[in-house]
DNA sequence: GTGGGTTCAGGCGT
DNA sequence: CACGCCTGAACCCA
């Protein structure tokens, strides 16, 4: 089993604790202990050493055995190999309740809620429509725990956890949206669609976590976890507060600071977790590193003014608590976007430490509490700073980056966007000496005669729109939503064409545009050549072709005899088959009836001509995947090889790919 | 701008 | 004490 990304740096993982050894290494937070309860930020309020609870906790985590890997339904084609065989859920949750009750025998206290038995969490699958008899929602567990140090292996594992959590929640949002579209289009109440009808509901994102919450979905409720979350990084970005509910990265949906009460807690004190800073409090000091945090209630349920004094209590007191006792903090930012949904994007900013509070007069002058946090060191860097560092890369980037440019547009003008490629690492160019090639050429043969025409296209005269010629072509439905997003991954999507009536505007034309976002061709030391966004790219949309000289297969077998540089298809997992996966809720939509994709044995050539696609990493925990679309000829055979966002890909992270089966021309490009 | 809507903490009663 | 019910608090999203 190889690994062959590097880890991603886990700031709070004790460097004595090796990386690759397979354990999972809770340590149970010590002030847990404590049994005396003292006022508020008495100076005897040191934290403890953590030394005792760990080493009372450290078991070895054995691996079960290698599950299949049901991100992947039985429909899939190959089994991927450059993934690590998952440790199977159930193993690693009896892991957790094992600790749990080492824990009980060693502290000797009963206030810990014993974490659930697995029967209990396990999902209970209802179908929709089948009686809606209301199961009981399991309340979010009191157990306290950091998860301190991941196996690389243990890392992807979770990634692929929270990935496969945000697609669900994504897809089934994006799915009833589409819904209500519909219904509103026919006229009706709602009267079809997925999910039971109940007009008390009308937001979708409540919607869809109140689907994942039937199920038992949602993620860390079984531990209320301090410190990072496994399977989230520093830096992603979420659209909505439900999803961060969801994910358990933040526990409240509206308000700014989510806490262990204090009834729940062992010492019978309130422990603030993590924060939201939304901007809402007039008060707050924002510097980034530094953040003064003004603490909660106090205001006007309507208007947004402070009327009362702010009383130590709640989450106030929480992270006052946290203060004393040393507990890091999960800070989130909201930052303004014309790219979310609703305008705002939340960025995971990393971990934070209460060091000093106060009582203050705010501006409407009334007591507000204040808590002045500072960053823990050593971890990436902020989304919330990386977001606004690529707002002002895009409109002045010389002021930023003085030197480093080898060209503000690789692509001399030929996609819609400019392509920068920039490097501060050494004197690499060889991006710039090849031709920029934003479509791929296909042998005459395969996009000719029949195959050009393909039975015709539509003969809509407005957008296209369910029951026409393409729609059936798709299946019936139609693969994008009315923002371009892809809602769901396919063998093959048909997009409108030449030979259609409808007009450009037809939302079933989204990957024929070209690029949506500011890519960059960078340098870097870990990857070679890789590549990023300046845009908030959110998941499910198109980014940018695969581009380059195609070949058929006989020409390929006389090209690679020659040790030239070709892109094999067939050799990209099906990653497609991750997005809009949404079996988790309902099974029987996993079951569709895909046609048989002829097998591609074409290539690319990229040795001559190619593209920005051709400078993505490789990554066995990619964030963007490949999708087939046919548009401007109707071969099955010779389909467009098309690039969408997995995850949303917060500005300047890395683009990467899952390659498959890595040949020496990765290496290649990418030395 | 307005309002419907969610979860959670905490109090109270059984 | 444990559990369920209810209310208020939080303010987000359409």
């Amino acid at each position: 089993m190889e690994v062959e990304e590097s880890s991603p740096s886990s700031p709070l993982s004790s460097p004595s604790s090796s990386p690759s050894s397979d354990s999972i290494d809770l340590n149970f937070l010590p002030f847990l202990k404590r049994e005396p309860k003292s006022e508020p930020a008495s100076p005897e309020h040191d934290s403890l050493p953590p030394s005792e609870a760990t080493a009372a906790v450290a078991a070895p985590y054995v691996s079960p055995t290698p599950a299949t890997p049901d991100l992947y339904s039985a429909a899939v084609m190959t089994p991927l190999q450059s993934l690590p065989p998952y440790p199977d859920e159930d193993a690693l949750f009896s892991e957790y309740c094992r600790l749990a009750s080492l824990y009980l025998l060693s502290a000797g206290s009963g206030a810990i809620v014993p974490a659930p038995t697995p029967e209990a969490t396990a999902p209970a699958v209802v179908h929709p429509g089948s009686g809606s008899a209301v199961k009981k929602r399991r309340p979010r567990s009191s157990e306290l725990v950091r998860v301190s140090s991941l196996s690389v292996r243990d890392q992807i594992y979770f990634r692929d956890v929270v990935r496969r959590a945000r697609i669900t929640f994504e897809s089934l949002r994006g799915l009833l949206l589409k819904d209500d579209e519909r219904a509103e289009a026919l006229g009706l109440a709602g009267a079809i669609g997925l999910a039971p009808v109940d007009r008390r509901r009308v937001r979708a994102d409540m919607r869809a976590a109140a689907l994942m919450a039937d199920r038992d979905l949602w993620l860390n409720r079984d531990r209320r976890i301090v410190g990072p979350i496994p399977g989230i990084s520093v830096g992603d970005a979420f659209f909505f507060r439900m999803e961060l509910c969801v994910l358990g990265l933040h526990g409240q949906v509206q308000a700014g600071i989510d806490y262990l009460s204090a009834g729940h807690s062992a010492s019978g004190e309130p422990i603030a977790t993590s924060i939201i800073v939304s901007g809402g409090y007039e008060d707050d000091d924002d510097r980034g590193d530094v953040l003064v945090y003004t603490g909660h209630g106090g205001r006007d349920p309507n208007l947004h003014k402070h009327c009362i004094d702010q009383k130590l209590e709640g989450g106030n007191l929480a992270l006052e608590r946290s203060m004393a006792y040393g507990i890091e903090i999960r800070v989130i930012r909201a930052v303004k976007s014309k790219r979310s949904p609703v305008g705002k994007v939340y960025f995971y900013d990393g971990l934070y430490k209460v060091v000093d509070y106060w009582l203050d007069r705010g501006k409407a002058g009334f007591g507000v509490y204040k808590y002045k946090m500072i960053r823990i060191e050593g971890q990436e860097p902020m989304g919330s700073v990386n977001y606004r560092a690529a707002e002002h890369l895009k409109v002045d980037a010389l002021s930023m980056r003085p030197t480093g440019y080898l060209s503000f547009d690789v692509s001399m003008g030929r996609e819609i966007m400019p392509v920068a490629l920039y490097n501060d690492v050494d004197d690499d160019r060889d991006p710039l000496l090849f031709e920029y090639l934003v479509r791929p050429i296909f042998p005459s043969s395969a996009v000719q005669g029949k195959f050009a025409e393909g039975g015709g296209g539509c003969g809509c005269t407005e957008n296209c729109s369910i029951g026409c010629y393409c729609a059936d072509r798709n299946g019936g439905e139609f693969a994008y939503d009315k923002t371009g997003i892809l809602l769901r991954g396919k063998p093959l999507v048909y997009e409108c064409g030449p030979y259609c009536r409808c007009p450009p505007s037809c939302p079933n034309r989204v990957s024929q545009k070209g690029l949506k976002n500011r890519l960059e061709v960078f340098r870097s030391r870990e990857t070679g050549w890789g590549v990023r966004s300046l845009d908030l790219i959110k998941a499910g949309t198109f980014i940018c072709e695969f581009s380059g000289i195609v070949l058929t297969h006989q020409q390929s077998e006389t090209v690679a005899a020659n040790g030239d540089c070709l892109v094999h298809p067939n050799r990209f997992p099906s990653r497609w088959l991750d997005w809009g996966d949404i079996s988790d809720v309902y099974p029987e939509y996993m079951a569709p009836n895909h046609p048989a994709i002829a097998d591609l044995n074409f290539s690319i050539d990229v040795s001559r001509a190619r593209n920005v696609a051709c400078y993505f990493s490789h990554s066995c925990s990619p964030n963007v995947f490949i999708q087939f679309v046919l548009f401007d000829h109707y071969n099955m055979s010779y389909p467009h090889l098309m690039i969408f966002a997995l995850e949303n890909i917060p500005p300047l992270r890395e683009l990467s790919i899952d390659y498959g089966m890595v040949d020496e021309w990765v290496g290649k490009l990418t030395m």
